[in-house]
DNA sequence: TGTTTTACTATACAATTGTTGATGTTCTTT
DNA sequence: AAAGAACATCAACAATTGTATAGTAAAACA
C-alpha cells in the first residue's frame, strides 16, 4: 500500500470540508460533479481512500462517507463531557438528568477514550494555591482510587453534603483531604469516597 | 404553534443519538423502522419538527436531517480555534499553516461568536500569581486594544522575538505590561502590538 | 519487461430514499 | 359540537444514490 496520492488528497479534501460545510456528506455523484469524472471514478477513489483508512463508508447506506483519523487526515477525536454542577454546592448527583450541558474537549487532551468524565464548576477558594480559582471548570477522571499527591473529587461522610475538591493524602489508616490555601486546614476522616481526579481544569475571562 | 409532543421528542432524540452513532443522520425508513410506523408516519414527524424549529432537512437530498437549536434539543454551538504555538517561543504565526490542532470550545463558554479566536501554550511562570501556569492553553480573542487590567497576548518591538502574555496597564504615553509574578519586573514600553486578550485558559493535569 | 496501481469514461441496474395522495382515529382546544 | 393538531396506515411514484460491467491509458514499481 502506497502513500495518498495528490488527488486523492485533493478528494478527501473535498469530502471533509463538504461535511463541515453541509453536515452531512457528499453521495458518490456529488464527488464527481465536483471534480468533473466519472461516478464510477468517484467511487474508485472512495474504495482506494477506504483501503487506505482514510475513510470509511457503510456499504448501501447513502452519505456515510466518515473520515476517519489519518497521517493526512488527522480527525479531531472529540468527547462530550457532561458538566453535572457545582462543586461544595449541594449535591451534584452523577446523573445525566443533572447535565447543565455538555463540553467538546479534544481526545488528544484527555489521557484515554474509553474513560469516564465528568466536570464540575469550582465553587470557593479553597485550592487557589494550586492555581484553581472560584469560576473555574473541572473535568475529571470517574475512578475510585487515588495515588498520594492527586487533586480529586471526594464527598466525605453523607453525599448529600456536597462533594469537595481537594488534594488526596492517605497516611496510615486515615485519609487527609488537603486544600490548597495556608488559611484553611485539612479533612481528616477515616473513609470517604472517590468520585474522580482532576484531569483538566478550565477557565473563562470574560 | 404548540410545543413538542412527547411523541415528537422521542423522534427528535431518536434522531440525534443515531446521528451521535453512526455519524450520519437516519433516512425517513431508519425512523419509521425504529418506531415500527409506516414511512409517512416519520416523513410528517419530520415535518412537524422543522416547522418547530427543531431539525432541518435538505429536500431531495438523503439523510440530510440536521438537529438545530431549539427548547428542548439546545445545539451545542462550536467554535474551533487553532492551536497556533506556545507564548514566548519562537514566533507563533497568526496563519492557519502554524496550527497545530484545532480546540472545539462550546460558544456558550465564550463571549461573541463572531470573533475570532486563536489559542496558545503558556511557557514560563511569568503570570503564575493569576493562576496561570506553564503548559497551560489560553485561548485569547483577536484584537489590537485592551483596557487596563486586561491580560493579553502582545509583542514588544521585533515580531521574531516572540509573543508575552502580561497585565496590560498602560500610564500617560508609556505602556506598562506586568507579570504576575513577584520575583519578575514589567516591561515599560512606547509602544507594542496586542494580538489578543485573554478569554479561556484551559490546563491539562495527567 | 511485465505487473500493479492510479485514474479515469460511458452506461446501466437496483437499492435506497424522499415525497405524496387518499384516508382514518384520537386527542385537545375553542 | 366543531376545528384543528397530532398520529397513524397503505400504496405508489420519482429522485437520489450505491454499485457494477467493460473497457482505456498512463504512471509507478520490481
Amino acid at each position: 500500500m502506497r502513500e495518498l496520492t495528490q488527488r486523492q488528497k485533493d478528494v478527501a479534501t473535498f469530502i471533509s470540508t463538504f461535511i463541515k460545510e453541509h453536515n452531512y456528506a457528499p453521495s458518490v455523484r456529488d464527488i464527481a460533479d465536483h471534480f468533473q469524472f466519472s461516478v464510477k471514478a468517484a467511487h474508485d477513489h472512495l474504495k482506494a481512500l477506504e483501503a487506505k483508512q482514510v475513510i470509511k463508508t457503510k456499504s448501501g447506506i447513502s452519505r456515510s462517507i466518515e473520515v476517519i483519523g489519518s497521517e493526512f487526515f488527522p480527525r479531531e477525536e472529540m468527547i462530550q463531557i457532561p458538566l453535572i454542577g457545582s462543586i461544595a454546592a449541594g449535591m451534584p448527583l452523577m446523573s445525566e438528568e443533572n447535565t447543565e450541558y455538555l463540553l467538546s474537549i479534544p481526545a488528544t487532551m484527555l489521557r484515554n477514550t474509553r474513560n469516564t468524565y465528568f466536570a464540575l464548576r469550582i465553587r470557593g477558594e479553597s485550592m487557589i494555591e494550586e492555581g484553581i480559582y472560584d469560576g473555574d471548570i473541572a473535568i475529571l477522571r470517574k475512578c475510585e482510587v487515588a495515588d498520594t499527591g492527586d487533586i480529586v473529587a471526594a464527598t466525605v461522610g453523607e453525599e448529600e453534603m456536597g462533594i469537595t475538591l481537594k488534594l488526596y493524602y492517605p497516611s496510615n489508616g486515615n485519609i487527609e483531604l488537603r486544600p490548597a490555601n495556608s488559611t484553611m486546614g485539612p479533612i481528616i476522616t477515616r473513609s470517604c469516597k472517590i468520585h474522580g481526579k482532576l484531569h483538566l481544569l478550565i477557565r473563562n475571562y470574560a
